[in-house]
DNA sequence: AATTATTTTTAGATATGTCTAAAAAAAATA
DNA sequence: TATTTTTTTTAGACATATCTAAAAATAATT
């Protein structure tokens, strides 16, 4: 078994890929962990001892197919537990998250599966994000960032890129929220704010570095 | 925040504080959790200085007012825990100990009370145990043992003294579950083994060494 | 290509929780 | 009461995971 710091890197680790495509360097890691480089260092040399990932001094790292299934198991679990507390528990998407981060980590095969039956083998986490079946295939859906769409345009929102609890509850306040029709009216060219309709009911105005963080498809 | 480690010591002690109602002592804590008497002693100096335990020593050991408290909620979280497992995802009783061992450890005063919500505030766990409530306080049943009862007499089943899946197994292969209603038909004197009937429908044999891990109310 | 700056690794320290072996205290026995 | 046995604590070690500071390697600039 894996302790639970080896599966917090082996989450950012998976992470970092996913959104640079890139050699994930070990400042990468540090800072996305919030800790020193020397601590990474320290804990690649762990990882690579395992087998979790593939690691040469000074050249970066990246997973093994172990690792990355590790790594997968354990995204699935944080989005069935986050899936869990919104559907069954009455938590608001902006609540789940540091919950989520401890329960990703319990060791029960039957647990997890038994979840997922409960909530019917959801596809997508209560953000959008795709969870990973019990053989670790996911399944994508395409979007493109609200803040790249062009005027009249439109699109269902689905999903957000920031996770952060203060942007989720703006969300709320602003009636956005998973599944909402989506139209740009209008674009502000001087800060690239735009106007939007919602569900072809109400207007609203957001920024450009909202925009940034909702997802269209 | 208490750690894994000091939160199972708590837990260890204040059960070992139930049973026996003596001083508790560093060696029976060493056999509880497993451990040598040595790495009692440091913790003991850990959770003392925590002000969670009184501790003087050579003098044995116990729960201050905080230290039970936290003992309590740890205990209501490991049986909640279990009652969720049973009752919302298919887990059979002798299934749920080691998975409650995990998820009595995670950090979440909302889940542990939407649980609870979830369940319809359960009063006692999967075994007959006694689930305290949000401020600690405990409803006791009344109990005896199965292997105390006189010839005739009969109860309800209540609960089980021994958690171990076997023991539990082998209770559910011979039909014995909570809510029976048991009663003792014969009691062979040579070895203290019981003839009973089960529900008033079945007759079936139990050593002494099973009936006294029956509790009946 | 040589120098400088940045990144990464190593060396050595600290905190937690565990262990074995030895010392100290308490309990049991003679 | 003196001696022996048992229990408990201390001393010192080890593994994990972290840190700071220094050294080494790589990358960027002149
Ligand atoms: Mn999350
Ligand atoms: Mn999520
Ligand atoms: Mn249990
Ligand atoms: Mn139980």
């Amino acid at each position: 078994m894996n302790s639970l710091s080896e599966e917090n890197y082996l989450k950012a680790i998976y992470k970092l890929r996913e959104k640079n495509n890139a050699p994930i360097t070990t400042n990468a890691i540090a800072e996305a962990m919030d800790t020193k480089a020397s601590s990474v260092t320290d804990m690649l040399k762990k990882l690579s001892a395992k087998d979790l990932i593939h690691y040469r001094k000074y050249q970066g790292v990246r997973l093994t197919s172990r690792g990355e299934k590790t790594a997968l198991m354990i995204i699935r679990k944080h989005r069935l537990w986050e899936m869990f507390l919104v559907k069954k528990l009455s938590f608001r998407w902006d609540e789940v998250h540091m919950v989520a981060e401890q329960l990703e980590h319990i060791n029960s095969d039957k647990l997890i599966e038994q979840i997922d039956k409960l909530l019917d083998y959801p596809k997508f986490d209560p953000h959008g994000d795709p969870i990973p079946d019990s053989k670790g295939r996911i399944e994508t859906q395409k979007v493109k960032l609200l803040s790249g769409l062009k005027r009249k345009s439109s699109g269902i929102m689905k999903g957000v890129d920031d996770h952060d609890p203060s942007f989720l509850r703006y969300l709320d306040k602003e009636g956005l929220a998973l599944g909402c029709r989506i139209q740009v009216t209008d674009i502000i060219e001087y800060d690239r704010s735009l106007k939007i309709s919602v569900d072809n009911k109400k207007e609203l105005y957001i920024s450009h570095e909202v925009a940034k963080n909702i997802l269209i498809g």
